[in-house]
DNA sequence: CTCTCGGATTGAAGCGCTTCAATGGCGGAG
DNA sequence: CTCCGCCATTGAAGCGCTTCAATCCGAGAG
């Protein structure tokens, strides 16, 4: 205890206070339980000896550690970079401080994280998955002690707590956008059919479509939602906006519409004289663009401080904790890539 | 310890072997200690009860953990996000965790983050800056046990490890760029000056400047080093670009060399035809203007990854650790927002 | 057949803390 | 002046694990 290469214990606090080790303790957790005097002499021995309490020992001791893990799929998405803040606001004012970990949506980093934070016994896990598969893979298959809320992607109700964002109004909202603005032969292009949110806009879309006898093209699934994808479905619609074929484009991502608007632009196509294009996400990919991108926002600091507070209620409620579903409200945002009501009236 | 709710200890899988706790301990801690028939029993057991051993116990008990921390400035650049990747992989490969904590550059989050890392008895601790003051602050007021290695700072050799880029060589990079494409009249836009990088690219301009005979017309400083502030800069320079008296300018950051570009061309300036505009850090927004901004790129990845390998070094090492700095070189990347050789020969 | 040696295994002693039953001391009531 | 009750404080018992000295066992040497 004495070693003075060694860090000070609780034990040394107490001996140059002169107190005992529980009474320490107790200023630490209780300090309602500890007289002023005392307290002000405790707390003047940690000051001298710049005691810092070992953090495993007190979660080994107490059973549960005072931090919030979060899993992020992507960190050079903005959105996540979002979910990360709203979550660490929440965490903040509860006490807690958050772990972020960045699995770039690879289910081996996904599981090797949700069960390194599950060691540390955190106080909760914030799992944020967008792909169905991941969830069926881990969510049984790891043994977890912590509660654990998903983001972004909704799951059960039974097996745990979730907060996602309606995709299916963020792809009529989107849809109906273009219709709104005169489009009438429009295109989705979405992704992989696992990703499930992609695939809940892609449903809002066809409503929208089939209710206001719009035509709906075909859908274009690349394999990927990044802005090279993109740049490669801009191209190969080229032909079809010249011909008259096609006049508005709903993007399943940010990143693929950037693409696409490049392409189109790149081969003289205007945007959107001849063709609106629509994204979605707002991410900072959307403003940067050169022609600014329509998009559908996320809210993603409402889903990740929603999510830190669920996963806290549950560590708090215990057993008799009843999982919920948060769903939030994404909203559009318009900017120069779809043609205004004007414009199109022709 | 047989509490059926509470996850299984290391002495449930003793009992279900049949073999000794400290056995357990070691198929875990020092396999080769231990007979294949044996480690094989345990093995089973482990898996039949769904075993994970508990991270805070190991640490308290082994006296540090497998995990590195890594405190990033800002999640929404880029930058940082590439500097995490590379510890990361580093990190991985040494079979350590990383955590990461956002300090969105703020002192007493850094602060904050650090006593948690520390309190966690992390293996080492990235701690990423780019401001003196902040340093200064830090570097001595908080009790730390673990290495600590600074990124993107260079700091004294005395003090500890740190990976830094050669931002003055950086500054020279952009500035000979311009000057090579014949640009005479140059101005320096920087940033709060405790931004130390900031400071150094300054020099490596102005050096440049004086060997080459241009004319340094002026350096401008905004109170912050944003897309909005280069939009305020922009708009101050439209007057200057028109009437000749600048010709080339060089942003200390990417975002306020798209402000500028954006407000000059909104302003009908043409860019690179009238002037040419260098960025720096080859963050995604260069990419993403409307015009492709010229930039000088900071090699992130290999920062992170220099960073967790000397962290660990020093881990392991322990007493007889020898800091060093490692200064990192950035490179040139050329878009469209300067000129080429030929079009300014006029 | 006994002795020795070395690898495999054991079990107790912590790691630094929280918790809680037990103790101590003090003021007010009787 | 004594007794009771209560708040402040104490100290021992773990939390789940690693470590290490001590023990055990079997095989090869003599």
């Amino acid at each position: 205890m004495g070693n003075p290469r060694s860090r000070p214990s609780i034990g040394d606090v107490a001996a140059l206070a002169g107190v005992s080790l529980g009474t320490v303790s107790n200023v630490l957790n209780h300090p309602d339980r500890v007289s002023a005097a005392t307290a002000e002499k405790v707390a003047r021995a940690m000051a001298m000896l710049e005691y810092l309490p070992d953090g495993n020992a007190r979660t080994l001791a107490a059973g549960s550690s005072r931090t919030v893990g979060i899993i992020l799929p992507d960190l050079a998405n903005s959105l996540f970079v979002d979910v990360a803040r709203g979550a660490e606001a929440a965490a903040e004012e509860a006490d807690h401080t958050l772990m972020i970990a960045n699995s770039d949506t690879r289910l081996e980093r996904e599981s090797r994280y949700l069960r390194t934070f599950t060691q540390a016994r955190v106080a909760g896990i914030l799992l944020t998955l967008n792909d169905e598969e991941h969830y069926a893979a881990i969510a049984g298959g790891t043994p977890r002690s912590a509660p654990t809320v998903m983001l972004n992607l909704a799951v059960p109700v039974a097996r745990s707590c979730s907060v996602s964002v309606d995709n299916a109004l963020g792809g009529r909202l989107a849809t109906q956008h273009l219709v709104d603005t005169g489009r009438r032969r429009l295109v989705f292009v979405g992704g992989p059919t696992t990703l499930d949110p992609i695939r809940h806009r892609e449903r809002g879309f066809t409503d929208v479509v089939s209710a206001s006898g719009a035509t709906h093209v075909r859908t274009i699934t690349p394999d990927g939602v990044n802005r090279s994808d993109g740049w490669a479905v801009g191209t190969g619609l080229v032909e079809d906006v010249r011909a008259g074929r096609v006049d508005g484009v709903v993007a399943a991502t940010d990143l693929l519409a950037a693409g696409i608007v490049h392409a189109l632009t790149a081969a003289d196509v205007e945007v959107p004289g001849q063709v609106s294009v629509v994204g979605y996400d707002n991410n900072q990919a959307a403003w940067d663009s050169p022609i600014p991108i329509s998009t559908v926002a996320q809210p993603g600091e409402a889903m990740g401080r929603a999510g830190a507070e669920l996963v806290l209620a549950e560590a708090r409620a215990g057993a008799d904790h009843v999982h919920r579903a948060v769903v939030l409200e994404p909203t559009l945002v318009v900017r120069a890539s779809t043609a205004g009501p004007t414009a199109l009236m022709r």
